[in-house]
DNA sequence: TATATTTTTAGAATCATTCTAATTTTTTAG
DNA sequence: CTAAAAAATTAGAATGATTCTAAAAATATA
């Protein structure tokens, strides 16, 4: 693994946000890195495809990178927030219930967050 | 709603696909419809903040457009190909976990399908 | 030290999607 | 029915994230 790819690495496992690409390569700079747009993506997909870091799309958002230690995402409907939760580990009975060998999964709940529901306090007649 | 919009949304609820917006549009101009592609976008957007559809994005392709009966996806991880399968309801179990009214969840379960599997035979020593 | 391999770089290219402003269609009010 | 307002559609430009390309640099191998 090259310098580049471990810096990265910590970057995301190290941060408790859902960081996109960009911020990873300004992150990098922090460290006085002057690596370069194409670099962080090479080396994201190679980590990607590794399976060393986890991709969490979110519609109208730029893809985002994360851990992969187990756990779910609360994603708002709203403004598209993204939060960490755990919830139980499914891995098993999910298992049982699909016949072939799953790799892993991806669980996504659809809510409104407590800025938006604040925003909107009436507003939906609700 | 407007002819457009129950055209797509008939199209996508006929469909036993995950059509692209741009097989939306090729579907659309199938039935004499001469829209254009800003017009399937449109449309979409609308759809999808009725929520009326759903929409899944699988990395490395375009949106894609789904029904809103409730179900689950198989996506393989080697060449994103993806599959319906309906799975236990969580929405209950799900609900009692997280503290927030959750709005619908979203269940992406990993794995290799067997054309790739096969196409692999043997190559990563497995 | 020379050679091959891998990584990085800069910037162009791609591609899905969104935006803009004009035009058309549909709805509403008189 | 007719005028005015509102909504939908259009064409095409613009955006923005990501990928590609080909050259340069760094690293590993012989």
């Amino acid at each position: 693994m090259t310098k580049n790819a471990r810096y990265i690495l910590e970057i995301i496992n190290n941060s408790t946000e859902h960081l996109t690409a960009e911020q990873i390569y300004l992150r990098l700079r922090e460290r006085n890195e002057k690596a370069v747009f194409a670099t962080v993506y090479n080396n994201l997909s190679t980590l990607y495809e590794q399976g060393l870091i986890r991709k969490v799309c979110v519609e109208g958002c730029p893809d985002r990178y994360d851990k992969t230690v187990r756990h779910d995402h609360l994603v708002c409907k709203k403004c598209g927030k993204l939060s960490d939760i755990t919830l139980e580990d499914l891995t098993e009975k999910l298992q049982k219930q699909i016949g072939v060998p799953m790799i892993s999964y991806d669980l996504k709940i659809n809510y409104i967050c407590t800025e938006c529901l604040s925003k909107e306090h009436g507003g939906d007649k609700q």
